[in-house]
DNA sequence: CTTGACCCTGTAGGGACTACAGGGTGGATA
DNA sequence: TATCCACCCTGTAGTCCCTACAGGGTCAAG
């Protein structure tokens, strides 16, 4: 009864591409699966479940290093949390560091559009703006 | 009266490893400058300027080609800078969406660690809620 | 004359994929 | 049975933006 796909079949349930997957496998993210006949890779439930995991984790903007960590916690059932709490409160405060050097980014950059008033290039005061510091 | 300098003392006043700078020569973003006797590279005020340039956009989060077009828009003195604004707006744009995206990831990541009260790894909340959408 | 800081070229690595090339497999159709 | 096509396999190279060597040459000071 238990269900099994191929690798492309995996690929469109967890929204992976085909090769993505046999670089997660490469990497070590992934058990090898078994295979068929031909040697076509054969997942199940399990495989999914975890793919699922990697590509939540990676959208959410962990890296593969943070993803093997979590993973290799969550497989110590029987131990505290408190570890898999630690690196997800680090990479929230990573993300606060981000939006914050992106909203400074764009408001120097919303500051250069204005001083701009469609004037020729030569005057463009984006280009100057661009330059070396004054006397740096 | 012209003054120059080596590839380490441009680095220095730009704030770029030498390594980079050569890789900027490559990428045909800076132009090979002239050699010495000995063969070293001898730069003047002008490659410092250029460098500084595609230093300051590179760290407002131009990428390499639109650092190349804005360079390439700035040779045209002559011409009005709509381009060289269209290329500014558009970024602050991707910017916009990268910190919308950010946010709304920091928001799922603070409810998670909210949820998670210091239990085992098998109960946790994060664990789950990064496996697979239930019945996806 | 030797030391040490600098410079040169060329190549490989990193992170996280992505894109082939060149072949094999499996199921439907003619 | 032949043919077609979608899918699978491995292996390698490319992307972006550097960074880090290895193995040498140059130059100024002591």
């Amino acid at each position: 009864m238990r269900q099994t796909f191929s690798i492309g079949e995996l690929g469109r349930r967890a929204g992976t591409k085909v090769e993505t997957i046999r670089y997660y496998e490469r990497s070590g993210l992934l058990p090898p699966p078994p295979r068929s006949s031909g040697n076509y890779r054969v997942y199940d439930q399990e495989h999914l479940r975890r793919l699922s995991f990697i590509r939540r984790a990676r959208k959410l903007g962990f890296s593969l290093e943070q993803v093997r960590a979590l993973l290799d916690m969550a497989r110590h059932g029987d131990r505290p949390c408190d570890r898999i709490d630690a690196v997800v409160q680090e990479h929230v405060a990573e993300i606060e560091r981000k939006i914050r050097d992106l909203q400074c980014l764009r408001h120097e950059l919303s500051t250069l559009l204005g001083q701009c008033g469609r004037r020729k290039v030569e005057e463009c005061r984006i280009v100057e703006a661009l330059g070396p510091a004054p006397s740096g």
